[in-house]
DNA sequence: CGGATCCATGAAGCGATCCTAAAACGTCGC
DNA sequence: GCGACGTTTTAGGATCGCTTCATGGATCCG
């Protein structure tokens, strides 16, 4: 059955001549005369039938053609299928984020994300270069990578979240956290916790390397933030850290660099044709939301914890 | 948007690789890429994405390949539609009948009808060359005519109903209503009711009139039985009554002609194709069955009123 | 009643479309 | 890395559908 040859049958039901048919459809009468009569072809039984000089439908016409507004309401509405599912505003979403971020953005998106799309969350913590291959699976991926490193391909399309300074965690009672900030020479004699290789966080202790002209004491390689600051806290080395997401601990304290500036964007990474999604550009428009609240939130804890810091070190 | 490109995105979903759709779809595996290529190219957003060396569809593939399952559906149904139409066993069925059969058949017709057809009654007097038009309004045409008068055209299709003798009508006092049955010679110079000219009818009176080998004088032309039947009781003249449908009135009896055999033929005239519809060929054996009743009650009842008949003119 | 007009249909020709075949490209497994 | 597998591209050929033009009924009107 084809749809062509149905339409024309329909609206020789509802125009009454093959001459208004083949004006309606911008052919001529020869082209809709020959379409009914590939369609009659197929039939078993006439489906038109001449009334004085005009062509009208008999019964079985008028059933066919009821069947053929069927097969046109299926065909628009596929028509319209691919802009529906672009359009859905509670389609749920897929989300993969690294461990701090999904730490830190996940909360605060389910919290904010009401009646609108679902959130579908996944954690991955994958090396700096797989990250752009984690979009063929999710609809959003936050990603991070060092300032200065390799920038993501082109064909990902890149929404800035956080770009996040890394500061310098120490415990407590380090001789080092008395000072305000520090320089490079002061990092570079210390006994590093650095990430596995491949993870985007040594780029930047590459850098501290580099500033320092001397390879960094590297003693133990964790990914996970949580178990580097507890690390941190019992004594095992120092490590780089994320300003904004890193998890909060008392017993550990941050310090800026004061002659490198060793920073990570955190970047959410998609295709370029999930972005035309509702509930995707939705979604990104509140996660971009909770990363100008967490700099927000930092910078004032910055100048109030100044002094707590201070108090804490004395 | 063709369906048929839509065929091979829903089989490329349920079969997940190009060349399982080309062999399902008994094509190369090139033609299916082509179709999703040009489907492609219609959409903003990509329908399909590589897994390894297969094909897999997107999200926004996988919405539309939804849309095109509706599409198959609603093709199918009309693939259908003209079947379902033709067996359609509650359908209605338009019947015309000219007068005298419609008086006979129709109110036994929606006696019979039951939970079957529902027929759609009509009485349609027309000249004898006008029946067959009818049949491009009505499923069912009853229609007559003399016997050895011109058939039907052949594009009609005719279902034989009855063979009915025609009698002459007399009222009872006449002085012919003692003989059992009559010749042509007995009734070629009584007056005669006829019926207007290029009615069925008349071709049996003109064969009277040829064996007889003198024209009839006749003085009224009433097409209507029931009339004619009253105008006969009246003594206006005797008239030609069919024997199994004609109104019985007490005051006209009915007498064979022995010499020269006058019948009509009541036939079921139909478009071809209406007598491929379910409901037609049920309305039709019904129609059948009263014409079977109708002569074998007939046949008793000459056998029981041949004396009751005598009777009557004693 | 006959010409004029309108409508539908058929034949021929052309262009677009869709398929097949063959080759190229990318991916996976050994 | 090489071969096998799967997809895509390109070229070529067949098919299909449209337009143009001509024909045949049916209706209208003088």
């Amino acid at each position: 059955m084809d749809p062509r040859q149905l339409a024309v049958l329909r609206e020789l039901g509802d125009r009454g001549s093959v001459t208004a048919v083949a004006a309606a459809l911008f052919v001529t009468p020869s082209a809709v005369s020959q379409q009914l009569a590939a369609l009659q072809r197929r039939a078993a039984v006439p489906l038109t039938e001449r009334r004085g000089r005009t062509l009208v439908l008999t019964d079985a016409g008028r059933a066919l053609a009821a069947a053929a507004a069927e097969v046109a309401t299926a065909l628009a509405r596929a028509d319209r299928a691919v802009d529906d599912y672009l359009t859905d505003p509670h389609a749920s979403v897929r989300i993969a984020a690294f461990h701090s971020a999904a730490a830190t953005f996940f909360p605060r998106l389910l919290q904010a994300a009401g009646s609108g799309p679902v959130p579908e969350c996944a954690d991955q913590d994958v090396e700096q270069a797989r990250f752009p291959a984690l979009t063929a699976d999710y609809d959003i991926v936050i990603a991070h990578r060092p300032d200065h490193s390799q920038p993501w391909p082109a064909e990902t399309k890149v929404t800035p979240l956080l770009h996040e300074p890394l500061d310098v965690a120490l415990p407590i009672g380090h001789p080092l956290a008395s000072r305000t900030d520090l320089s490079v020479a002061d990092v570079s004699d210390q006994p590093w916790i650095a990430v596995q290789t491949g993870y985007p966080l040594l780029g930047s202790l590459e850098a501290i390397a580099a500033a320092a002209d001397r390879p960094l004491q590297i003693r133990h390689r964790i990914n996970d933030f949580t178990v580097a600051a507890a690390l941190v806290a019992a004594g095992g080395g120092i490590a780089l850290m994320p300003r904004y997401t890193a998890p909060a601990r008392p017993d550990v304290i941050l310090r800026s660099l004061r002659d490198l500036h060793v920073a990570r964007r955190v970047d959410a990474l998609m295709r370029p044709e999930r972005a035309l999604r509702t509930s995707v550009t939705t979604i990104l428009g509140v996660l971009d939301d909770i990363a100008r609240q967490l700099t927000e939130v930092a910078e004032t804890k910055v100048t109030d914890q100044q002094p707590q810091d201070s108090r804490d070190d004395a």
